[in-house]
DNA sequence: CTAACATTAAAACGAACGTTTGAACGAACG
DNA sequence: CGTTCGTTCAAACGTTCGTTTTAATGTTAG
């Protein structure tokens, strides 16, 4: 669906470009001189329309992380609605949160693949001012999820489902960002199906493939079996911190 | 003969203090200023002791990749021997492969927490003599530990293996980097740990907690049921080896 | 002691950074 | 027409960057 952007406007075109930039170079190490010569636009137009870097920044992630977690509020409303007060399949929770997400890797309306991997190799910058931006961004969002899977999982105590999410969290955000020594694999797998017909679009394939062999990476993770704690024999833990913290290596 | 007395003083406190600069703002965030004034050395003396910046970041893991990534040769050395030909399972080369990480947690003397973080974050810079720096540290480890892997999961597609092995990866550097929008948990948890005993250190503990949940995380995705692929043609895509469309591409 | 060498020190380099300024442009409107 | 207002422009601001230079200071061997 080729989508007319409003390229002509100067304020979308900073955000394009810098979105693109910020993904192929970082945050820090993309100037502004980078960008608005990039988009063919004068220096001073980013302060002018966004007040400062960091400002851009910013907006560069709203205008997408709205979409974003607007959506996977509604998929996980319409979920709780259809299910009837009962809990949710994890299946379905993961498919809410990260499905939500990859599609629109598929959409290069909604930023397509360079937002996503932009998205996964600035979760982990450690500026102050992006983890606080990210934080008031995702908190609702990773508030109604874990409350979903603390009924979805009431066997599972709730801390092993936040560190189980935050795991997930971390799998998808490395895998859309894709700059790891294990890059090589996604061109084979594209190139492998590439001749096939008609391609849809590199990143498209990309990011369908990402979906379907994440999915259940993730939901066989999230599902795994508990790790074991010395406890009192019989105890039904529910979410009580476990007290003793094992020396040994975890035999699994 | 000469002992290592020239690297005694302020070769070490530079590379000490570098690395948790680094892992603090991030590599272009962190200048030679702030190195060279925490560790109280003559602003110079990067330049003189490593050549530049690029330089002494890559020292800054070469001092502690040599390590991790031959103790990681070295566990799988011992598996195999033990196992006498026969294919290793895959909780022993995932024991191996991250436990023989995160172990490097709990030691000081190996840089603790403090470079795992860093490595965390550093994993996902896009700057293009980082990734080559990594690329080449890591090429004998991950080989190695794919071919195990090929040869405990005979029945998984070789490139579902390298996936999950991504994913993996992905779900490690996450959580060692903790710089998430989940970040509170390690924060609770090391809390309610606290005041049992004389604590061994709030960056030991977390390690040991780190090792203890994300193991079994990691083997629940990798043994996780296999994606049924919905190919409309065709579709008896069983995946095999595909011999030759894989030895196309260099491996990194 | 002296010569040779390795290290540290202070100062400066040019380049690039994010941001600000003030003028110029162009459409809108009375 | 003149004025206004949102936007664009070229130029410059002051600061900080990584690196280099040159001299001073140990340190070691002949």
């Amino acid at each position: 669906m080729s989508e007319q952007k409003t390229n002509s406007d100067t304020r979308d075109r900073i955000l394009d470009v810098a979105e693109r930039l910020f993904m192929e170079n970082g945050y820090e190490a993309t100037s502004m001189r980078m960008i608005t010569g990039a988009a063919e636009v004068n220096l001073a137009a980013v302060n002018y329309h966004f007040g400062s870097k960091e400002a851009l920044l910013r907006e560069v992630f709203r205008r997408r992380l709205g979409w974003l977690n607007q959506n996977r509020l509604q998929a996980l409303d319409r979920l709780e609605e259809q299910a009837g007060g009962g809990p949710l399949k994890p299946s379905q929770i993961l498919e809410a949160f990260f499905g939500t997400l990859l599609r629109m890797g598929e959409d290069k309306a909604l930023g397509g693949m360079t937002f996503l991997r932009l998205l996964g190799r600035t979760l982990t910058e450690p500026a102050e001012f992006i983890r606080t931006f990210f934080a008031g961004e995702y908190a609702e969002v990773i508030d109604r999820y874990k409350q979903a899977l603390y009924r979805a999982l009431p066997d599972v105590p709730q801390a092993e489902i936040v560190w189980r999410l935050h795991f997930m969290l971390g799998a998808m955000s490395y895998a859309i960002a894709g700059t790891d020594v294990l890059r090589v694999v996604t061109g084979v797998e594209v190139g492998d199906l590439a001749g096939e017909r008609p391609v849809p679009d590199d990143d498209t394939i990309l990011a369908r493939r990402l979906a379907q062999r994440l999915m259940p990476f993730l939901l066989g993770g999230l599902r795994a079996p508990l790790p074991q704690f010395d406890e009192p024999a019989g105890s039904q833990k529910k979410e009580l911190p476990t007290k003793a913290a094992r020396e040994s290596r975890t035999q699994i």
